[in-house]
DNA sequence: GTCTATATATGGATAGAC
DNA sequence: GTCTATCCATATATAGAC
């Protein structure tokens, strides 16, 4: 769970001065055979930031509750993530993480029913189980992503002109009808991400409390029988 | 143009306390015959607050910006808003102004294949138009909606209950796929927004400097097309 | 590696002259 | 009704004792 740039991780450190590490060299390496103080603190303050982060956006986030939080003190938050910006962007770092991966069942072989419905289930599985990743990710955006500009442009955009291409073989193969790929993949990640990023709209129009199993099981088979039957030839739907 | 409460508008003044409005009475009534100086000098307050808290935040954004960017000295911008959260509020209101009456297309008479493309093509129409109102209220919902929850919960559910009767309507009539109604506009609503919300990674995966007239005919184009094939029969299809 | 105390900066808001 | 100067609270970051 480090935060380190190890170079596959989707970096983001560009757009700033990327500062080196901590002073280094002694890491705990306690009895029980893990430098765990270290890990067990920054992991704590990496999720007390994600939180208060999505609650709050950047600016109104504040090292003393993002800290309390994490129930350490503030100059402890400062020892181990020099800057407020550093955390920010460790925390946004591991949101890409989860992010990333799941386009990948975007293959020519596979059936694009199979694959759209999928991705549809994954990715609100993921606005249930970590809805403030995606409200982080959506705050950055929302603000013109002054951290993670050139990550859209570079790593993001790439990604998605390879599965555009995937989607480009479905529509010539009779698959799909004949949509713009990347504008479908914007639909896709739409309503996928409106349930963790607007969930407080949602919940008070549907008058729950919380968004419920049932509540997500039912956004699930709403969107997908809507982007299948929209995007699918009839003869691709089977 | 005026901000005041004039109990027609959405209200969103109950979570606060509602302070009463300047000193008042004197309105300078100038030769040209309008109180000008105070009204231009609000809408310009109310522009430039409304780009800031776009690219900001509530919390991110400063006094001294949107102050400078209305070419007014910041003690003016108290004079006429008493604090920060007052000039937010009514550069809400001015938002959901906007929001609310596209939703009065949804009527049972209507044909759902026209009444939707035209609610899309309108939603979309405003995502270019005003983006940055569309931001600012996306910013407020996902950060919890701090300042507009009793409106979600009531003006706003009413609104949504009164629609999904419509659309079950249409559904009984046989005009409309059995979908849930009520995720059904949450659909519309992600799809519809998200152009402006995310401008800019739809730029950065486009490769455009800024979305072109272009761009907006193919998003409205796709998505119709996506969201009318996915929600209506094909019999309701014509 | 931890934490108290504090330096320093910024920003919301207002006093009071014009 | 306008605007300069300033008050004061809050927040980031660090110094330095433990």
């Amino acid at each position: 769970m480090s935060r380190q740039r190890t170079a596959r991780k989707p970096s983001i450190s560009s757009d700033k001065s990327s500062k080196t590490r901590r002073p280094g060299g002694l890491r705990k390496i306690s009895a029980n055979g893990r430098g765990t103080i270290r890990e067990s603190n920054e992991v704590r303050l990496l999720q007390a930031a994600e939180t208060v982060f999505a609650e709050r956006g950047f600016s109104g986030a504040t090292t003393a509750e993002i800290a309390a939080r994490a129930k350490l003190p503030k100059a402890n938050l400062h020892y181990y993530f020099r800057t407020k910006a550093e955390l920010y962007r460790a925390v946004l770092a591991n949101v890409l993480e989860l992010w990333l991966d799941e386009l990948d069942r975007f293959t020519p072989e596979r059936e694009p029913a199979e694959a759209i419905a999928e991705y549809v289930a994954a990715k609100l599985k993921w606005s249930r189980m970590r809805p403030n990743a995606s409200k982080v990710f959506a705050n950055e955006i929302l603000h013109g992503a002054p951290f993670m500009k050139s990550y859209l442009s570079n790593d993001l955009r790439r990604r998605v002109e390879d599965k555009a291409e995937v989607i480009r073989h479905w529509i010539a193969r009779g698959k799909m009808r004949p949509l713009d790929p990347k504008h479908f993949v914007f639909q896709l990640w739409a309503v996928t991400q409106h349930y963790a990023d607007f969930d407080v709209q949602v919940r008070a129009v549907l008058g729950r409390g919380r968004l419920t199993d049932r509540d997500f099981a039912a956004a699930t088979e709403n969107i997908s029988a809507l982007i299948l039957h929209g995007c699918l030839t009839p003869s691709g739907s089977r």
